[in-house]
RNA sequence: CGGGGAGUGGCGCAGCCUGGUUAGCGCGCUUGCCUUGGGAGCAAGAGGUCGUCGGUUCAAAUCCGACCUCCCCGACCA
């Protein structure tokens, strides 16, 4: 679209400076503000809203997989965190400490939880005896604090929002099962509810959870070409539970070890739909998530109150009954042209205008938001269309994401190759990688990419007869490498 | 945390170099009239301790220092 065309003028155009977009759309749309303390954002109802409906969408799918809600305490006294050795080392430079309480100084400082594996651990050798107390399947809603350098709204912040699932198995394969269970779960979340595809497989060694024995991670193609992760799964073996006693008694009569998941999505996925879906006009939202899923515009002429007014509030009735997420906006001190470009670029996915023309006809104006198409509908159908509409806005903002995903996934098998293509084009590079640290670690220093995931498909087998593109060595398996937000 | 840029009514900016009336402009906001199918028009208004703290000076948005926050580019992370 070139700039003259544009409809939506508050905003720099995505096609002409992401990052900019990005803070701008964050901020114009209302989704979140800044505060005085860096890395702290307020997260305002409309960003919040999309926040709920995630939650609310993610909750039923954790309960619906037999697991229950609960709360941890916010603080994790220091000896509790050090108690698991990468765990601390992993997580102390970004912990925020509470030192004192009131005018008292404490004899123990207090983390402000970065995660709560500790505290929970703490808890789970309290309450686990015997085989019959386990699987443990808790999950909890929280905030969680970490003191980043970079901090971006939404993407990385100091603190933010999200749940955590902490499991107890009786057996390292019940465990492995939790952790891929989880994996395959948030997979198909984002690509049911966020439109977003993502490819799923293991983290390197580098890349693992600090005290986890395998992470597995979904990361998605933002629309820049960068990489980001929406969710991870560990098994964490029996890392915590040696390191803060949980045991129980099996049923052959002897003490185990319990084996440990944990497994967490946060905020940063608004971050992820407004970065995969948005245009140069601003927000496009999914409406599985969208907060208001259709706007009405009553278009006024004359006596619009006694007759387009009327046609627009029984449509809003309509609408709702069918179960439909619907906002009237019928301020009389814009003008539609005015209200079709706000509510555009707060990525609402369908608006139905209703005017005189159209009171006459019998229908309404439906213009979707993903391809800004028009369509009028008969008023009778209005609730069957809408509800229509709306399931192939959600198919054709994943078509588009998978089709660009697709685009973007590259091979390379040369170094050169590689290099070129992250220079040239970003997106993912699938290449052989022959399983070294210090291979991972020198490709990142020359390109800034990471490998963000192995799918299980890519793993040994796939990688038979390929040389590693960075020392030349035999492959181990094929990475996806990418440089990542 | 290193390098670069920025902070002036809600938003976007000018003023600063070369200190000195009442700190301007556009948009937005309020009120009234009038309008409304892609960001209408006219009229009258309201709104600013110039990021914070300190220093220089008779006098600081302007000069100096420290700090805070944001943006961009690099080292660490959901």
């Amino acid at each position: 679209m070139s700039k003259d065309e544009r409809l939506v003028k508050q905003i720099t155009p995505k096609s002409e400076d992401f990052s900019r977009w990005y803070a701008e759309i964050v901020q114009k749309a209302e989704l979140a503000d800044y505060t005085p303390m860096k890395g702290m954002m307020v997260i305002r109802p409309y960003g919040y809203a999309i926040w709920e409906n995630i939650q609310r969408l993610m909750d039923d799918r954790i309960k619906a997989t037999g697991h229950v809600n609960a709360y941890f305490p916010l603080f994790i006294p220091e000896s509790f965190l050090k108690k698991e050795a990468e765990h601390v080392e992993g997580f102390t430079p970004e912990v925020a400490w509470v030192t004192a309480g009131g005018n008292e100084e404490l004899e123990e400082r207090l983390a402000v939880r970065p995660t709560s594996e500790a505290i929970i651990g703490y808890l789970y050798s309290k309450w686990i005896k015997s085989w019959r107390d386990l699987p443990i399947l808790y999950n909890q809603w929280a905030n969680i604090v970490r003191w980043e350098k970079v901090t971006r709204p939404f993407l990385r912040t100091t603190e933010f929002l999200w749940q955590e699932g902490h499991t107890c198995h009786e057996t390292a394969q019940e465990a492995e099962e939790e952790t891929l269970k989880i994996l395959a779960m948030y997979k198909e979340f984002c690509e049911t509810e966020l439109a977003i595809p993502v490819i799923a497989g293991r983290k390197t060694l580098r890349e693992k959870f600090a005290g986890a024995q395998m992470t597995y991670a979904i990361e998605a193609l933002m629309s820049d070409g960068k990489a980001l992760q929406m969710g991870t799964s560990h098994n964490l073996g029996q890392h915590f539970s040696k390191a803060f006693d949980i045991k129980f008694e099996d049923r052959n009569q002897t003490l185990q070890y319990v084996w440990q998941t944990s497994w967490g999505t946060t905020t940063r996925m608004v971050g992820a739909v407004i970065m995969a879906h948005g245009d140069d006009s601003g927000l496009r939202l999914p409406p599985r998530v969208a907060p208001v899923q259709v706007v009405l515009i009553p278009i006024a002429f004359g006596n619009w109150k006694e007759t387009v007014l009327p046609a627009v509030l029984a449509a809003q009735e309509t609408l709702k009954k069918a179960g439909l997420r619907v906002l009237v906006d019928a301020r009389e001190e814009f003008t539609p042209g005015w209200k079709f470009a706000e509510h555009e670029m707060r990525g609402v996915p369908l608006r139905i205008e209703i005017g005189p023309r159209d009171v006459k006809a019998g229908q309404a104006v439906f213009v979707r938001r993903d391809i800004k198409a028009k369509e009028p509908v008969p008023l009778g159908e209005l609730a069957v269309r809408a509800a229509a509409v709306l399931d192939e806005i959600q198919a054709s903002l994943y078509a588009a994401a998978l089709k660009f995903q697709d685009d973007n996934t590259r091979v390379a098998e040369t170094y050169a190759d590689f290099k070129d293509i992250l220079e040239n084009r970003r997106g993912f590079v699938k290449s052989p990688w022959c399983g070294g640290g210090e291979c991972e670690d020198k490709i990142k220093a020359e390109t800034m990419a990471t490998i963000r995931v192995i799918p299980p498909d890519c793993e040994g087998p796939a990688a038979e007869g390929r040389t590693c593109i960075s020392c030349g060595r035999e492959a181990k398996a094929i990475a996806y490498f990418a440089r990542a937000y």
